[in-house]
DNA sequence: TAGATTGTTAATCGATTAACAATC
DNA sequence: TAGATTGTTAATCGATTAACAATC
């Protein structure tokens, strides 16, 4: 390492556009492994992601070198490897807060135990809500944050509680110690350098396949 | 209309990265109005919307010229103009499929109805779950999605179906004649041309957050 | 060796941003 | 007119894609 290389070297550095679909690809890869498939070339992989082949491979190459040449990739072995780099190889702890109906169903799905995610509370504001069990776990006061998060370190906090609470538990789980946040609420939180914030909205995602939608019937 | 312009002209091809903003700057406008806002300069919206001023102008600059120098936009017109051209400015009728946790949540969503849409019907494979009365939507046989879609003039399907359903879901939409659909379910649909797809998934989400958190962790 | 397929290069495309002329 | 703010320009940045040399 005397000279700085000038091609990007694996490991570091990864773009944001590639980050986005590595879980796209671990999943295609974990269809493949219990379909009994030992090796997969890029195109194949490709097309189980829906991706097209050059990305795919080119996606990969930032994290290294997995594939053979005139062979492919060994489906268990990338699966790993890119298990490794999202994170997900052990699993986080994460919190719910606001049980309506969507924090219902979060709290029931199953894919996220399977991907890496362990829910290990869910909370809500509302005290006629304590003491409901839904997926075999207590609904705990809010008020309990701090004290849920230090002791099993939680990192990743989920928000489903209506847009005017949003902001009030955001920053409660950032006092808390939670530097990811998940949101659902239908508004924009702000948070400290350093916190991360994904948002995930119903309405946005329908308005703009309406806007498509537009254009198909009336240009043609 | 006699040369081409070298500029951009408004009206047609606005970036796709543009698209997904409209309707973040719709929720701003509508949260300013009912605050009794009746002026907002780029850079007051941009706050609200969560981007910066550079961007909100160059974005609304792909749909016309819609502010004043020197004072700002008119939040009601400029509301009217955004909603109009994501095509919102009428309710689109919307079917959706698969009522387990997550249709529920999805069924009793108001968010949908004020922005622009109107569940006009929810539909199960399971037997069982006949006669259920979601939102005050009763549950009807899967069989009966063309017949829905043609009485309502449906475009816009929703698929909430486990992840082995959903191909075939998603099939029976595009031949009922749906064009556009929001997918929950964790697997990658194949549609003829044509036919829209967006994706929702929430395992995904949470796993890049939990790329950032790994590097926080380690990296310092 | 011949065939196959990766990993990389380089060209292209689209999105972001800062700066500022236009103009209310 | 002076001050404010838009709409546009141009530079920069990042993502996508096709092509192919490297190599199994």
């Amino acid at each position: 390492m005397t000279a700085r290389s000038s091609s990007e070297s694996p490991g570091r550095d990864i773009p944001e556009a590639t980050i986005a679909r590595l879980p796209v690809y671990l999943r295609a890869l974990v269809a493949l492994a219990e379909a009994g498939t030992a090796t997969c070339s890029s195109e194949e992989l490709a097309l189980a992601a829906g991706v097209n082949s050059a990305k795919l491979r080119k996606d990969l190459s930032h994290l290294g070198s997995y594939g053979t040449r005139g062979v492919g990739y060994d489906v268990d072995y990338l699966r790993y490897q890119i298990a490794r780099e999202i994170g997900v190889t052990q699993d986080w702890p994460v919190v719910i807060v606001g049980i309506g109906n969507l924090g219902h169903a979060l709290a029931s799905y199953s894919g996220f135990r399977s991907r890496g995610f362990r829910v290990v509370a869910l909370l809500d504001a509302d005290p006629a809500r304590r003491g409901e069990v839904v997926a075999d776990i207590a609904v705990q006061p809010f008020a309990d944050l701090e004290r849920i998060v230090r002791e099993h370190g939680v990192a990743i906090g989920v928000v489903a509680t209506p847009a005017v609470a949003a902001q009030d538990v955001a920053d409660a789980m950032v006092e808390a110690g939670i530097s990811s946040i998940l949101n659902f609420a239908p508004s924009v939180l702000s948070v400290p350098d350093g916190v991360d914030v994904r948002k995930v909205d119903l309405s946005i995602e329908l308005q703009i396949l309406a806007y498509h939608e537009q254009r198909k019937a009336s240009g043609g």
